[in-house]
DNA sequence: GTCTATACGAAGATAGAC
DNA sequence: GTCTATCTTCGTATAGAC
């Protein structure tokens, strides 16, 4: 398990699995294979213990090898995490099983965050990141959710737009904002219900779904 | 300025300067007044750099004593962390002003938003404690924010019922999920704005109150 | 190319002197 | 009440073994 998509030798890769824009663009100097296994290895890590305390040596002691040799791979600490976030969503997303169409864009997002308060690390890991991104000189965090947040909302539109279109979604509000409050709503009651699990993530996301009913 | 609240002395200090929930509960024996002027000095600069970059040697150093006697005040930066951000809230709270009744819910979180905004750092600042409070061994950050969440829900939800039963919002959605909702989506749109001023915050929350509207 | 060993500076935290 | 000194751990950088 876990290396199912794993490259079974350090040639060049497919593809599919070409360098990430987070990791190092038109590069394939660092060894794919090997970076795809620490990935692999670490995302178990992260799972666990999500961001804090896991330190650039607590993840190398996990894997099995020296700090110095993750930062062979990835440039610092933060862009590994971002990797690992990237891996570990990816991964989510493959698990995620997709209902019938018509599926509504609400729904897609209740699918998501059901998958993802599975694995509360990957909450926190998110959450992490996103404050990390807020950073006056950021680094790659910052890269990488300004065009995550971009790339949903603009898929989220597209949805509520044909919604609207085929008369499954109220016509009276702009789908730019509900797609930016669908987002935001799903982050913030991730938050809220590993927080206080009486909070009824998926109902309340559902409420949502019967506001913007026709 | 910056002292209008501020003890004159190191008398007990009068019931409104008790000792916060995440303070030393209880023990007036590390000197409110100076406590306060701690606060008030590192406030600053934390809105100018939030959370990130600003460790203990540098508040320290920017009020001008070591950063072990700012340890004798707070148990930990953490806790001075939560400590600043309760008391930069609090000032915000005392800037925004109140619109006249009715007024809705959406549009208490609609001001409380627009004035965070205003100070970025105080964004997150926010973002990385409420990441810090869903570490697996949570420090003060999780039980400040878990109360905090469990405030304003509840005030939002009171707001609400009243505005369901004076028919100034639909009545078919259950007030504690909009309630979460409305939280989560004020917090969520102000991450999302900060990375992407295009967003449009405010008008994103209008429409959220459109969708309320009977 | 891959990795270990090692060093450096900064960080949070603690102990004890004044 | 505040400081200096010190401990441990951290991220990062470099040198060099294989």
């Amino acid at each position: 398990m876990w290396c199912d998509d794993r490259m079974t030798a350090k040639e060049p890769a497919m593809p599919s699995d070409a360098p990430s824009a987070i990791g190092r663009p038109g590069s394939y100097s660092k060894g794919v294979a090997r970076r795809q296994e620490i990935l692999d290895r670490a995302i178990e890590v992260f799972q666990e213990r999500g961001a804090d305390g896991t330190s650039l040596r607590r993840i190398a002691g996990a894997i099995g090898v020296s700090h110095a040799a993750l930062l062979h791979y990835f440039d610092s600490r933060e862009q590994l995490l971002v990797a690992v976030y990237e891996h570990a969503e990816k991964r989510r997303d493959e698990t995620v099983v997709d209902l019938p169409e018509p599926e509504r864009g609400i729904d897609i997002m209740i699918e998501a965050a059901n998958a993802n308060i599975e694995v509360p690390g990957l909450v926190q890991l998110y959450s992490t990141l996103v404050a990390a991104s807020l950073e006056a000189d950021a680094g790659p965090s910052r890269e990488y959710f300004t065009a995550r947040f971009e790339r949903v909302r603009e898929d989220l539109e597209q949805r509520l737009r044909r919604e609207q279109a085929e008369g499954r979604m109220r016509a009276d509000v702009d789908v730019r904002h509900v797609a930016a409050l669908i987002v935001a709503a799903s982050d913030g009651l991730q938050i809220q219900w590993l927080l206080e699990p009486s909070v009824e993530l998926q109902a309340s996301l559902e409420t949502f779904g019967k506001l913007l009913a026709p």
